[in-house]
DNA sequence: CGGGGTATGATCGTCTACGGTATTCCATCC
DNA sequence: GGATGGAATACCGTAGACGATCATACCCCG
């Protein structure tokens, strides 16, 4: 068992970032460091580290004694997102298919049936256990740098399904995707998986897309 | 002419990056932030900011409560980096070389010609040239995100390369090829792009597999 | 009435000083 | 010899201050 400790810098982290990510902080708007921090309860020197993290991430931008800023969401960002998700996600778990372990598979089943299971809770919810679900599809590959990758091109992207995906039909097709792809990843059928995967995302940017196109 | 305005902070993250990557900062070691700070002649407060940046990035390693350590080199993360690299920059920069604009051909002729005169320095400023070369190739795309990661990959690779490609005879046939992949981006031959790109990059990869086989 | 320069206020970026706390290491003791 | 305990070190976070810079509102002048 491996005691968690976490510097405080590193859970503001993801508290701003969950933020960011359900629009609790607006888009194009400033980020008051004094505000944010007192409101956190916090000094300012844990917040600016996550600050500077989530810059990094690419969730926020800095303009030099304006301060961070939500990064704009926009159209070109979201083909950009996914056109490297579709390069990096599906022969990552193609892979991360053949070499799971007993644990990995018992840890992807689980993140599976939560994400199965929170389908109809709000959209921000499942957004999160979508997210899991697909690490927990890449990362028994133990490539470090290609799960971090696969997990930021994943939160960027959740930004957008949040913001405009509602759940329409949409929320049945996707479960449905979900639960072959997931079969197929238990099944370490890694051709299937990579062209599940492959499809999955570009149904989702269609979705995106086609929303987009529309009142935005 | 957009005037520079930098943070400190912002500064720091690449003079660190710098040392991190040219071997002053040893692999596994600590980094003992009080005396770093004063040795820039800075406070904590924007080198903290920098090495949360850094460990974004993937050049260090943050323990909680015993500090920032240099990440450590490994055969496993080369094959990872390059991977990443495969698949991502080849095609990248085969669609730049279709939309860049004159002045992109420029700012990439300035980088090649930058690399091409700096081969005979020492090993470090080669590598930083390299870098820029490889940037200058992507960039005319416009893609924030792409151009962002090739950049990180391509700082990450770099370690690897300043510590084991000694400027055997590789030096030459790199420059070869730099020249002819340079030639063919600037005529805008997308498919002959990729194709020497992504030999290029597997040929650095062989080299530093076979010195990391070596003695490491 | 409009425009350019200026005053003002807000916020950022950085510094300094300080205290709490976790980790490490070493000496001591059973 | 291993466990306990304590001192030293360095990190983590707080608090407050200050100059620099940006945005805005104002004022003066044409």
């Amino acid at each position: 068992m491996s005691i968690v400790v976490r510097t405080l810098s590193d859970r503001v982290f993801e508290v701003v970032r969950e933020q960011i990510l359900n629009g609790k902080l607006p888009n194009g708007e400033p980020i008051r460091q004094d505000a944010l921090a007192t409101e956190l309860g916090i000094s300012k020197i844990p917040l600016r580290e996550a600050l500077a993290r989530l810059e990094q991430e690419g969730l926020l931008i800095n303009h030099p004694n304006r301060g961070y800023f939500v990064q704009a969401m926009s159209r070109e960002q979201v083909d950009e997102i996914y056109a490297l998700r579709l390069s990096i996600e599906p022969p990552a778990a193609a892979y991360a298919s053949q070499v799971a372990t007993d644990d990995d598979r018992a840890h992807a089943t689980q993140a599976f049936t939560a994400l199965d299971t929170a389908a109809h809770s709000n959209l921000a919810d499942v957004a999160v256990r979508n997210r899991e679900f697909h690490i927990a599809l890449v990362e028994p590959g133990r490539k470090v740098l290609t799960t971090q990758l696969v997990e930021r091109l994943a939160v960027l992207a959740e930004r957008y399904v949040i913001a405009h995906l509602a759940p329409a039909g949409r929320d049945a097709r996707a479960h449905i995707e979900h639960r072959a792809l997931f079969n197929a990843w238990l099944e370490r059928d890694k051709r299937k998986v990579e062209k599940l995967l492959k499809e999955h995302i570009q149904g989702t940017l269609k979705d995106l897309r086609a929303q987009l196109k529309n009142g935005d």
